[in-house]
DNA sequence: TGATTCGTTCTTTTTAAACGAACGATACCT
DNA sequence: AGGTATCGTTCGTTTAAAAAGAACGAATCA
């Protein structure tokens, strides 16, 4: 009881000109086979999807459903003919990534930096939220999502995470607020900057906190890594993050780390789909990724 | 040289299980029947998918390529016999309806009004971005798109918008404010609330202030009216918006209308898509929402 | 009213898909 | 190593599905 391609064409094909001899026509075939195949169409659904008013064609409610599903698969369809039909010398090999845009840049860059200098690579980055990246994952538009979370798969979603790295979290602010107790103690009366409360690291953090017993200001929740950068940069206030993300501050000198949260972790990690056949380039990068990044990185 | 689903259908069972005689069993049908097919799909698309290693396949780069097309087909192709299987009943005349989400909620409901007493029917709102909308428009996702603008269809996307109501836009204020001086005079000295650069009306009110020789304080831009309705009832500052989206607040007497700006105006679209097949339903829908909410309705 | 257009239905013809046996290569087992 | 089972390919043959073509009926138009 599989639904037949073929008279689903032959159906697209008349209900989007709303004439079948002039669609047979096009089409070269005759109108009664025409008729005839959207006939079985029907019995194989179980339902008209033509109103035969006279002479003339009117789509069913259950018609203009076929007709949507049917304009979406065949215009995938042509897509896929179009893309052979023009390229018809061998394919560049395609990583499709996709990055949570609250993600630090520098692990993206880190991540990336193997597939940067191939020649033969196409890569192709996309940015968005979670929920987005992930639907397009499950489509198979993209082949790896990079974020700070893992999820879990089900049945529907066969989503598998797998931990890249997993960076310490410091205490960050402007040099120029002069030396610092370690934590708990220099943060009395300071000013911080925090990760949003659905964040892991934002989590740990505030178990920390409980356990010392403090109750720190808090002055902005922020997701995004590169604003918290820039907020540690250019207010007088504390910031709870990973090194690596302002590393070139640290370097040059005007942000400074006053000591590592113990027990505070930013993990990443990369989510792909389970699929018979992997990209080996792929595979081989994930593979590389948590070995070099994994724990104790110097960054 | 068009594409045979067939032939791809059996392409996509194979490339997801990874073996051709499993899958020819699992089809009921001859290992040999399959091994043709694959090889007619291949040459007729100029390109080897699987590259036979001995007794085991892989995908090529250019199979992966196709497996995720065929994976988007077919999975589509699932969903629409799922849905006809199921509902073996006459299917219910659904409308699908997309609306920008920082458009005024009353508008929204004044269109959607006649549909929502119809037991017949099917009543589905999508709220998101305007791209968001369009995209699913263009896929046939949706049936219409209610927004703030119009847009211009070309013949990628053949997009038709059609204005259904066009509202003055005033200032509003808490009526605790007391009595106000009418546009221009009336202004002075007070903190604004306007919509976002991007829309009409921001661009008419400017147009307005210019002529005037007005630089107004501006202390919001907001494009979600929903949102611009709060800050106006709570905050003591003027809002640049259409009264029809505070109407509860003004019959209260909460808020004020400080008298309607000349020549701007908040305009509605309905956004649709050509088709051959339009819903009735929808065509009397817009029909009569145009009719009933162009110019000068009271609300 | 009669010619014409357009979709349907039937029978016959044509085309394409499926089968099954033989073959070749690879992996597995002892 | 050598035998054997497994897996994909390639044939010629058979079978099933799709197309053609003619006859029919209903609606449209002059």
């Amino acid at each position: 009881m599989k639904l037949n391609y073929h008279h689903l064409y032959y159906f697209w094909q008349v209900a989007r000109s709303g004439h079948l001899t002039r669609t047979a026509e096009a089409l070269h075939v005759s109108q009664s086979a025409l008729s005839h195949q959207i006939r079985q169409l029907e019995e194989r659904l179980g339902q008209k999807l033509f109103l035969r008013e006279g002479r003339t064609l009117r789509l069913t409610e259950a018609g203009r459903l076929a007709f949507d599903y049917a304009e979406a698969i065949f215009r995938q369809g042509e897509e896929l003919t179009a893309l052979f039909a023009e390229g018809g010398h061998a394919h560049r090999e395609v990583i499709r990534v996709g990055a949570v845009a609250t993600l630090s840049r520098n692990f993206q860059e880190e991540f990336l930096r193997p597939l940067l200098d191939r020649e033969d690579l196409e890569l192709s980055l996309q940015s968005g939220g979670l929920d987005d990246l992930l639907r397009r994952l499950s489509a198979h538009r993209l082949d790896v999502v990079l974020a700070n979370q893992s999820v879990r798969g089900d049945d529907q979603h066969p989503w598998r995470s797998q931990r890249l790295a997993r960076q310490p979290v410091s205490i960050i602010g402007a040099t120029r607020l002069g030396p610092l107790a370690p934590f708990p103690e220099g943060l009395a009366g300071r000013g911080l900057i925090v990760p949003g409360p659905e964040s892991s690291v934002r989590q740990a953090f505030d178990g920390l906190c409980e356990l010392h017993r403090l109750s720190p200001t808090i002055i902005a929740e922020v997701d995004d890594m590169a604003l918290m950068r820039l907020l540690a940069r250019d207010t007088g206030h504390l910031a709870v993050m990973p090194p690596v993300v302002v590393r070139d501050e640290l370097r040059v000198g005007s942000l400074s780390d006053f000591g590592a949260l113990p027990g505070v972790f930013e993990e990443f990690y990369a989510i792909t789909i389970r699929r018979r056949f992997e990209s080996p380039l792929l595979k081989r990068l994930l593979n590389q990724s948590s070995e070099a990044l994994l724990p104790g990185r110097r960054e």
